[in-house]
DNA sequence: CGACATTAAATTGTTGACACTCTACAATCC
DNA sequence: GGATTGTAGAGTGTCAACAATTTAATGTCG
């Protein structure tokens, strides 16, 4: 068999990618995007006729995302796009702030130079955007900032649990965003993150990293509406 | 509306159990029993028909296994009970103690007499079991111990994300038991969590708890084979 | 005898149909 | 008129059959 084909691309390609895991990382996308509004209520009939499918695939993609939190499902009811309350907010902050205060914990105690020089250099074009308040540019920048410290741990399991919340956060109203001169604190508590695992300080690393995503959940909650107490999800259309 | 009926037991009783939800438990307590071993195969039609439905209902459940962690999924090619190698236990040991401590650290804070009567009760059972080298006893209360105490602070999210690693833990070759005086090194350090939960200090708490799951992996290490690099799911049968 | 191609069996992937449940609207009764 | 009951529609739950792929077995050639 000559594997140099075209048909070799295709094998590899279905290695990965069975229709409903296909299906799921779209569904997702849609989710993340907004295209499916939370706390909205998902159609499968819709859906598999969107993307040209039987149900069976998109019900295996649904029962999956359920698994990762991003949506809820009613039996005889329907499946709705999970919506996140406040309260429930904060507790994913903290177990973030955990997650991330045991990644900056273990560089520290790695010290990998590489590591250290290619955070050095995120942190210097987040300093640079920042300083033109140049959110649009900061966001991206941040992000990858951010997920680069728990991929570069090497621990898989903690890039993987940290990542599935970030996913999760944003299934509270979109506005994450932040604002003002809050861009240049963030950016101050990076640099005491860089530093302090520059400086090999595993304890003074994982306060840093912690208390940066307390920070960020502090100045979420200082703009958000006092917690209220419902918790059923609603039944609105999309 | 009289809701006092057996009817309403019911309708509750369906509310939470779909089809796919039940198999989804049952099969997932197959595999924590060991019903199906770690690194076999499962049969989708086997098991639809040993719960005598057909194999749509399964493999929804078996999506859901996946996102758990608890089984793999390669397409074409079949479902696989996952196997966890040394490298990805010590992994999952690492993002526990994270948890750990962190569960430890809020109830620090948060002082609750209740609950830390709770844990005073439970750690005299402990010390009685492990003064009588009674591991059979000593075990589920160890378990009971650690489940109360993410539990207890409150954050739902914690609790999940760590019993989900507990259970993972559970695919890598059984031997995860306790010998000699492991039973009463260990209860020593649920003593010092114990201590520092009490005083509210948080710092303390955090170091006793994370420090004790440390030490669980270091004690599996000390008598686990040394890393090896294999990591493809092998096709053993069941 | 071993390696390779071929064929058959077993298993997974997907579909369309049917049964059941829930929701919304209309008709009926008090 | 308001509440209740009945009924049609929409949508989910489950199944059995068919298609596609992989695996095992068989036969063939060097």
């Amino acid at each position: 068999m000559s594997d140099s084909s075209s048909t070799s691309r295709d094998v590899t390609f279905l290695r990965l990618n069975s229709l409903p895991m296909l299906l799921e990382r779209e569904i997702e996308s849609m989710i993340l995007d907004g295209r499916l509004s939370v706390g909205g209520r998902v159609n499968e009939n819709q859906l598999a006729a969107a993307f040209g499918v039987s149900r069976g695939p998109v019900r295996e993609a649904l029962r999956s995302l359920e698994a990762l939190g991003l949506v809820e499902l009613l039996p005889n009811r329907g499946v709705f796009i999970r919506r996140l309350e406040i309260e429930q907010v904060i507790e994913v902050y903290g177990v973030r702030a955990a997650l991330f205060g045991y990644a900056g914990k273990l560089l520290a105690q790695r010290g990998d130079p590489v590591v250290l020089a290619r955070l050095r250099a995120m942190l210097d074009d987040m300093s640079a955007a920042a300083a033109r308040h140049d959110f649009d540019r900061y966001y991206p920048l941040n992000f990858e900032f951010h997920d680069y410290v728990v991929a570069s741990t090497g621990n898989s399991v903690l890039a993987a649990q940290y990542r599935g919340l970030v996913k999760q956060l944003r299934l509270y109203r979109a506005g994450n965003l932040m604002t003002g001169n809050t861009l240049e604190l963030s950016n101050e508590e990076h640099a005491r993150m860089v530093e302090a695992i520059a400086a090999g300080d595993a304890e003074a690393a994982f306060r840093a990293c912690f208390d940066h995503v307390e920070s960020g959940k502090e100045r979420l909650l200082a703009r958000s509406p006092a917690p209220a107490s419902s918790a059923e999800p609603q039944e609105k259309s999309a």
